[in-house]
DNA sequence: ATTTCATGTAACTTTTATAGTTACATGAAA
DNA sequence: TTTCATGTAACTATAAAAGTTACATGAAAT
């Protein structure tokens, strides 16, 4: 399948957003990140549900943080995203009867789990604030935003 | 994308093959699989490049394992398999210059990069042979193949 | 009030990775 | 020389993600 860049986005979005006074548009948002409005909106939208992100319609509308990114973790945000697959191995279910089908499985499973929660891990001990601080050593500008 | 099922299929094709005196061929394979015979000749050819699975055309052809389960792990078979992407998240790399955009994904990638090594040691510390006896446990005729 | 602007959302198209299919050439055993 | 199986190219199908179009809804500004 296609590879998922969700997460990378919505950081980007959401650490950009941080260092704006006003709401900003789906639109500014999607020329910086070379893409459409509605996908934007659409990613904000599921971080809106989650207490995450706000939004403002029509004039001077747009999208604010409604936390403080040093309540925010990588793990937050994954979640809020809708928790998809991590991994890109599946196994194969064509015949649930088959007893090394079940057993190959199984094993996999094992390995699977065991990666996922080491990446959730990871993620939760990642905050924004900290990525936030990361960034703004390097750029002094901390307003920018490629339109 | 569709998910990548390809090392559970190689895995459950590989334990089959080692019950088996006589060589298999890939349209027994297939049909025991629930899918093509191309489909089992492409991933055969992978392994058999890597010296994991030996084949021989014509009259009573088909496939055969080339060194015992013992001396494989599922870290051989995934990297005999082209060693392909491991997690399904990727980043977005729209603005390489964007220093957010930047710190983001070095942020990710360790992360990533963390589980991704922990995966191939769980999949080295795997061999095939200690998969096939807790199978051998639960079957009682080896040489069962749906057909 | 009415104009303006931005979100909210449904429906559709495009892209890309994977799997499955058809067709046929090649080669080895019987 | 017939039979059977691999080897491979080319094509189709499926599925997941991203991008696009179109328009209804709601809030500010004048
Ligand atoms: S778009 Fe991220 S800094 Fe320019
Ligand atoms: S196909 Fe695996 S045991 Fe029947």
């Amino acid at each position: 399948m296609k590879s998922n860049s969700q997460l990378s986005l919505a950081l980007h979005l959401l650490l950009h957003m941080a260092d704006m006074e006003e709401p900003v548009t789906s639109g500014l948002l999607a020329s910086a990140m070379n893409t459409n409005p509605v996908v934007i909106r659409r990613l904000m939208g599921g971080l809106r549900e989650h207490g995450i992100v706000q939004s403002r319609k029509g004039h001077h509308g747009g999208w604010t943080l409604s936390r403080p990114l040093a309540e925010l973790t990588l793990r937050d945000v994954y979640l809020a995203l809708g928790g998809g697959p991590l991994l890109s191995l599946t196994h194969r279910t064509q015949n649930p009867d088959c007893l090394i089908e079940q057993a190959v499985n199984e094993t996999l499973d094992g390995a699977f789990r065991d990666a996922e929660a080491l990446l959730l891990a990871r993620f939760a001990d990642l905050s924004l604030a900290a990525l936030q601080s990361r960034i703004h050593a390097a750029i002094h500008s901390p307003a920018h935003l490629c339109a």
